[in-house]
DNA sequence: ATATAAAAAGACAGGATACTCTTTTTATAT
DNA sequence: ATATAAAAAGAGTATCCTGTCTTTTTATAT
C-alpha cells in the first residue's frame, strides 16, 4: 500500500490550495465585520495553514475578485457583501479549474455518456450531487453555521 | 488558475495507480477466460499505461491476492472465479489504503461529526454514496457491462 | 517627505506521485 | 541441463504540488 494519504477515494477531494482557500473564505467571513480588514498572519493562524502559502492563495482569490485586499498599514483582507454569495464551486473553478465538470474517475480524456469509462453510470448520479453541493453552498451559509459555534477549520483537531 | 489537472473537484478522485488497477482488473476479467493468462504488455496495451508502470501495480495487486500470476514461458496474470468478486474498494483500498472511511475534505485529521468541518453535513451523504457504490460494484459486474460493449478503457478517446 | 506596515510578487527547496530503465528470479519448453 | 520468456524487484528520473524565504510595491500615519 502507498503512504500517500488520500481524499475521497484515493486523493485528497480538494487539492491543498483549495482547501485552505475554502477555509480562509470562511474564516475571512467569520472574523470580519464589513469592511473590516484582517491580515495574512491572523488567516494562517486562524485556519492552521503556512503563512507564506495561503498568502498565495489569497493573492490568487484576490486577483480573481473572490475577496478584496488593501496594503499598507491598517491593510489587510475583507469580504463585500457581494462576496457572501461566493460558492464552494466558484472557490474550486478558481483553484482547480471546472474540471470537475468533465473528469472521468477513470482517467479517460473525458467523461461523456458517449465513451462513458466502466464506472462512469455508477457515477453519474454521485457527480450530480457532488456539483449541486458545490454550487448550492455559499460562504453566506457556512458563516451562519459557523456562529453556531460547533465548526471547526483548524487543520489539527 | 493552477494548470494542474484535477477529478472530481480539484485532484484526480482515484490516483493514478488505483485507476490503472481498476482498468487493469477488469481488463484481465474481460479478456481471460478462466485460466487463461495475460501479459503485462497486453495489459499496458489494452488499458493505455505505461508498461514498467503498469507492471509495479500489478505486483503490488498480486501480493495482497486481488489476482494471481505465473513466471516463465507462458505465465501472465490471470483471475480465478473468486477474484471476480473483487470490489472496487477493496482495489482503492490496496491502492491507497482506506482513507477514504475517515479523511475530511477540508483536510482536518480526521472526519467525524464530533469535530465536523464546514462542510461536514453537506458532504455526509455524498459520501455514504461513493462508498456504498465502490462496495457494492465488482469486477464481475463490470465485465457483465463491458461484454455489452459500450464501455471503453483507454486514457484517449 | 519619511517611516512603516501590510499585501504582491518572485525565486527556490522538499516531498510525493508518476514514469523509466535495468537486473534478478522463476517457470516452461526443448 | 540449457535457453527462453515472463513476472518480480530495485534503482533512478521527471514533474508537480506544497511550502519557505526574500524582495518589491503600495497605502497609511506621522
Ligand atoms: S467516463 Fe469515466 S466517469 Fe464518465
Ligand atoms: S469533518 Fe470535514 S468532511 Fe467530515
Amino acid at each position: 500500500m502507498r503512504s500517500y494519504i488520500c481524499g475521497i477515494f484515493s486523493n485528497d477531494m480538494f487539492s491543498k490550495s483549495c482547501e485552505y482557500a475554502i477555509k480562509a473564505m470562511i474564516f475571512i467571513a467569520q472574523k470580519s465585520q464589513p469592511e473590516t480588514r484582517i491580515s495574512i498572519k491572523e488567516i494562517a493562524g486562524g485556519i492552521g495553514a503556512p503563512e507564506h502559502f495561503i498568502a498565495k492563495i489569497l493573492q490568487e482569490l484576490s486577483r480573481k475578485k473572490l475577496l478584496h485586499s488593501i496594503k499598507g498599514p491598517n491593510g489587510g483582507f475583507y469580504l463585500t457583501k457581494a462576496d457572501y454569495k461566493t460558492s464552494l464551486a466558484d472557490i474550486v473553478k478558481v483553484m482547480d479549474g471546472d474540471k470537475i465538470y468533465n473528469v472521468c474517475v477513470l482517467g479517460l480524456k473525458s467523461c461523456s455518456p458517449k465513451n462513458p469509462c466502466p464506472v462512469h453510470d455508477e457515477y453519474k448520479e454521485i457527480k450530480k450531487n457532488l456539483i449541486s453541493m458545490i454550487e448550492k453552498n455559499t460562504i453566506g451559509t457556512f458563516n451562519q453555521k459557523l456562529h453556531s459555534g460547533k465548526l471547526h477549520l483548524k487543520t489539527r483537531n
